[in-house]
Order: C-alpha cells, then structure tokens, then sequence
DNA sequence: TATACAGTTGAGCGTTTGCTCAATTAAAAT
DNA sequence: ATTTTAATTGAGCAAACGCTCAACTGTATA
C-alpha cells in the first residue's frame, strides 16, 4: 500500500519522517533570505575580496590591483556584496573605503575553510 | 607621483596597504576549494536539502515529496552536494538514505542565518 | 521471468551570472 | 575653467546553472 504524492513523481516512502522533517523546515521567506546570502558568497571574486577586507579596509583601486581585474568588475561585485549587507563603505572624496559589514560573514569562510581543510 | 599597474587600469592609491593584504591572501588552489564549497551551499533548493537532512537522513523520494519537486531534479542537486562532499549516502535495496557529511555544514548554515536575521 | 519502482544520467532549454567596454558622475588638482 | 581620475552604471555577450523530459540501471516483488 503505498501513498502517491500529488506534488511530486514518486510514492510517499517514509511519511513519517517527512512530516516531522516538514515541522522543522524554516519558512520560504527565510529560505530565500538565506539563499540571498550565500549566493552572494558563493563566489571566487567576493569571497576574494571579503578576506583581503577583512585584513584592512579598502578601495576599489586597491582591490584591483590586489586581485588583478578592473575597477568596473571589482565596483559590480561591490554591488552585490553591499545588497546583502556583506560589506559598508565610508566616501572620503574621490576615494571610497570598504571594509566588512560584520563580523558573521568572516565566522562563515572560516568555518567553511575548515570543512574544506580538514 | 602615482604608480600604474599593469595588471589593472587604475593607479596604486595604497601601495602599503595592497601589499600587507597580500601576505594574507590564501593561496589560488585554497580559494579554489573554499569557492566550490560555497557554491555548492549557494543555492535555495541545495540550502533546503541541507537543512532537512540535518534533521534526519531522508531518500531521494522524501526529499521530493517534502520539497515539491522532481526525483530527477533531486538527485541532480544530490550530485552537486556530493561532489562537494557535503552530503553522504549508504545504500538499501534500491533506496539511497542521504544524510550530512559533517557538521561544519550546519554550522555554516546556522551562521548565516544568524547574520540575516540579527 | 516479468513487472514495478527508486534512483541516476544526459540532452535540451530558458535564465542567471560575471566580465568587458564605453559612457557618465563627482571630487580633486592644475 | 579645464583636466584628471576614483568610482559607478548599463548594455552586451559567453559561460554556467537549474530544471524538465526521456531513457536507462539495478533491485525487489509478484
């Protein structure tokens, strides 16, 4: 006897585990805020730049040298990372310093560093 | 007096600064390794998958049903997070239990989620 | 042995992504 | 005032991504 699911292509196997699973399960919207985040870090270029900031702060000029590409791809990365509150920046005439937003998004490359080193 | 660069367009603002930073950075191949891994946590459905199984081992069609997809969409992202080493498996009959590799996953996740939502 | 089904796989396709290039803005220097 | 330059922005394009669909594998059951 087996429970087919309206939802998906398969029979329900385990209905209980489902269900109890399902109760722990965090909500969509904040789902899609964690996702938002880690996108935004799940890539070579930003987490580039997020552990030189986490050294000294920066500009966009030396974020470009450091790593070799234009101001114009540094400055749209940048974007990407202030939209999720990765990363602030304080003007100082022409020039604008980045540094990091807080200190969880340093936490979670750390962390992450260890999974891929241990 | 302004040094140009020649891997970039722009002039070297803090040459101090760039080359401290530098002594920080990881090497390419490190970057490389942690970039995969948070690529492979940088998607909603995959971030879904590792929250349940944190809860318990599931099979694919658990999976399927709890999320409202596909087996095969399923088992694709299964790949991703294996090849990651993200997520481990063991074999009965013909059903595939997955479960976390370790818990510096969770970790990872619960990290960020403290960034988003402090 | 034949059928059913959990799971995997590869091709295909529309969307997203990350960079380049060129134009633009704004502040500093001459 | 004009020039220089740090930084941003938008269009464009090739590559990567995530899903669907259909075919297939392997194990269990009738």
């Amino acid at each position: 006897m087996s429970v087919r699911s309206d939802v998906c292509d398969c029979d329900v196997i385990h209905e209980e585990t489902v269900t109890a699973v399902k109760t722990k399960m965090l909500s969509d919207d904040t789902f899609n805020i964690l996702t938002e985040f880690l996108k935004a870090v799940g890539d070579g270029t930003r987490i580039r730049i997020l552990w030189a900031l986490d050294v000294s702060e920066m500009c966009v000029c030396d974020l470009a040298v450091l790593l070799g590409m234009t101001k114009s791809a540094i400055s749209h990365q940048l974007r990407t990372l202030k939209q999720a509150n990765l990363v602030k920046f304080r003007k100082d005439g022409k020039i604008a310093y980045y540094s990091l937003a807080d200190d969880h998004v340093k936490i979670v490359l750390e962390q992450s560093l260890s999974h891929v080193t241990e």
